[in-house]
This record gives structure tokens, sequence and C-alpha cells, in this order.
DNA sequence: CATAAAATTTAACAGAGGTTAAATCACAAG
DNA sequence: CTTGTGATTTAACCTCTGTTAAATTTTATG
């Protein structure tokens, strides 16, 4: 009756896979994770965080450093990859197989990856040609852990007047990624950047459908292949 | 962070769900559903479900008669109709869309039905072309928790040479139906029961591809549209 | 009808995953 | 080098969904 799969270990279920999938992404930016930001990301109290953390420590999921913050062991990592796996790869089949719009594949695609089995998961993967990407081009991690290899770079890195293909739209605000979609703003897409206004100011970015003109906390997430 | 549909009562959670569930489905043979045939259907001891069949009661979502059995108040039918619609309906994509074997489908969708959203719910449907049946042919309810009308008997109802259309494999043993579909008896297949052993004896079957002999309690479960 | 067997409920408890309030630690700023 | 502030942990408690063991009710049977 319970929804872990035969080869986890034991109690390993919803909540502890949504932690280690929040700790994973927090430590791909700084080294370790802290108590406040996985709360913040999970929508519990601070207290409540600290205590769960403890609890995954002792199942040697997650390295605690007390009052430092929290890094994954390689079976929390494993775990964790899985998840984000099972997530992007469902991104990718709601989207691609069941039409739904890039901006609202996230809520979905949450609601299940702790729900579908290994044979699910194959299946889509097939199904679906072996993806690299989800739909806003996040890197799908392959079943032995690994990552593809990539060349991004924000598109804020680009000189004025480089080119390349936009890779990744990096948020999961399905407001704004709704709104770059509009704009044509989105992964497969070659573009232009044409300047960027200083202090802050918008950034002109030129598509196949023309100039389109975006603030910088839009166009930062915007990742390219430069080229 | 709750998987529970904005559209429902609060703490309407897994749990819950798969109790009316089970119910809903022990009530549609008996009038009330009892204790013992809820906990073993679900895999928890008796006085487990006794102590969650109050709660409930106490939510109002079943009718309990103590000592007696429960049975499901409008509210509870509601849900596990919604439950079941989801169910069946995840069969059936994963049986047509996904390519899984009929056998292989239940226990995927049993751990999927209480995580999909309404939209995922309507994109399968409308993906589906609006089934009336899963792969097995149980009835799948429709949005307003209505019924199609069908005209199912028991195979081993007919009169020995009468034919019909098998509808409905009515068995969440995954070995039973593996089995039967090897044999060629499944839902749409023309059949004619040939003859019924005495004392519980063999059924003999005539199918499009030759006759087939299976046991009474393998047959009992075969439904058919007469004629 | 009495009584044994079966079904059911209650009582006491457990573990997971939270909460709030209080205590404690880390660290930047005087 | 103290100190205040923010981050973190601990303590005490809560709900949910289970458990086992004991009590109780129903039902079947002689």
């Amino acid at each position: 009756m319970s929804k872990a799969t035969y080869t986890d270990p034991a109690g390993v279920n919803d909540a502890t896979l949504h932690y280690l999938d929040v700790i994973y992404r927090l430590t791909q930016q700084s080294d370790a994770a802290n108590t406040t930001e996985i709360a913040e990301k999970l929508g519990v109290t601070p207290s409540g965080a600290s205590v769960m953390l403890k609890r995954l420590a002792e199942r040697k999921l997650v390295q605690l450093t007390p009052y430092k913050g929290a890094t994954l062991t390689s079976e929390g990592r494993r775990l964790a990859l899985r998840t984000i796996r099972r997530h992007r790869l469902l991104e990718m089949f709601l989207h691609q197989v069941m039409g739904f719009a890039w901006h609202e594949v996230d809520d979905h695609a949450h609601a299940l990856e702790t729900a579908i089995t290994e044979p699910l998961e194959d299946r889509m993967d097939e199904m679906l040609g072996h993806p690299t990407r989800c739909p806003h081009g996040h890197l799908i991690p392959r079943k032995d852990g690994t990552l593809p290899k990539v060349n991004d770079v924000p598109l804020l890195s680009l000189a004025p007047g480089a080119t390349g293909v936009i890779r990744c739209v990096d948020t999961d605000n399905g407001e704004w990624l709704k709104y770059l979609g509009e704009q044509g703003l989105q992964p497969g897409v070659r573009v232009t950047l044409r300047g960027i206004a200083p202090y802050g100011g918008p950034v002109t970015i030129e598509t196949p459908d023309g100039a389109v003109v975006i603030g910088q906390n839009l166009a930062e997430i915007i990742y390219v292949e430069p080229n």
C-alpha cells in the first residue's frame, strides 16, 4: 500500500523526496542549503524543517552541520536526482504528449513526481525519445544520475550584437514563463542581444519575430548556447 | 503544498479517498461495507479501519452504524466516484496512450489516482475520446457522478449455445487478467458459451480463435452483452 | 436459550510531519 | 570584545493514520 518503490530504502515517501529535491537544488547555487531557505521552498516553518533535517540526517540522506546547513549524501543525491528526472520527464510528457502549455506543467508534474513508478518513468522516456531537457530547458538527469554536458551561458553575458540559441529559461514562475512564451522567448529560438540599458534598465533582444524589450530581472533567467 | 484539489473539503487526502473508494465498491455488492472487509482491501487492521471510519463519519463522508457497517453520504459518494473516474481514465490512458498491458494498469493507476488534478483528468478524457469503460470494462463515472446504462450479464447466465460480446472482466487479479488475455478473453470479443461442466467444473467458451476451457472461478468474472 | 466464535470497537500507544514559543547560536557592528 | 539581531534549534504540543491488546457486541450453534 506504500507509494515507495520496492527499490527504495524504508520510509522514503513524498515528504522525504520533496526535501531532498529542494536541498539538491539549493546546493547547486551555494555549497550548503540553510534551514530557512529549505523551509521557505517547502512552505513549512524553519523549526519544522530543522526537525525534519535532523531525521533525514539520521537516515543518512543528508549531511547536516548544525547551524551551518545541509548537503546531500550520495544516497540522498541519488533519490533527489531520480525525483528531478521524473519531474522533468513528466513536464516534457505533459507538454509534448498531452499538450499542456509550458507554464502549466510544473505544478502538475510536482503533484505526480512522487507517485510515478519506474516503468512509467521508463515508458515516458521512451515515448519522448530520451529527451535531455524539460520544456524550460533544465537538464533531465539520466537514470545513472549523470547529467548531460552543455554549454549554456546567461543571455546577459553575451556581448551586444552577439547571437545564441535560447536553451533554458530558469524560473518556476508560471506568469513569467507565460509572458516570455508570448514574446517568443523560449528554448530553441535563435536570438541576438541588441542592448542592455544601464542601471538595471530594459534589455533589447532580437527574435525571428522582431525585437523584444524586457526587464533585466526577466532577461537574467534566460540562458543561451552562444554563436 | 497539499495534494487536495481546491474544490475539496478540508482534509481530503490520499487515505480518505482510498477509504471512500473501497467503501463505494463494497456497497455495490452488499448494502453496507463491513469493517473487516474494508480493512482487508486497504491492507490495514480492522481496528485501524474502525477508528478511521469513525473519523470519516464525523466528517460526514460516511454514514456509520456501529457494529453494522458503513455506507457513503452523498459527499462521500461524490468523492469516491471522482476517484474511480480518475482511476479508470488513468487505466485507459496507460493502456491506450502509453501501451501498458491491461493487467499492468491497475497498480500504476492506483498510485496516481489521488495525485492527478482536474485539468489532467479532463485532458485524458479528451485524448481518449470520452471513453465509457476502462480496459477491463468497468464503467467510467461521468463528471456529474452518473454512470452509463449498460446491459452486462454474467457469461455464466447465458444458456449453453448462446452468444454475447465480452464487456467486462471483473477482477483486480493481474495474473488472471494476463491469463485471460492470452486466451483471447477480453472486452470486445464475441464469444459463445458452449457448456458448463457440473459441480463447479470447467467452462467451454468459443472465441474467434477457437474453443477455450477455463475454470468456473475465472468464468464467473466475465460479463457479456448478450446476443 | 445459553454460550462460543467471530466481528467490531475501545484503549493505550507509536511515528511522521508538522505547529508555536522559548532558548540558543553565529556573526556583524559598534 | 561585547552586544544585538537574525538564523537555528529545542521543547512542548498537535493531527493523522496506523498498531496491539483488551473489551464488547453480534451471530451462529448446540
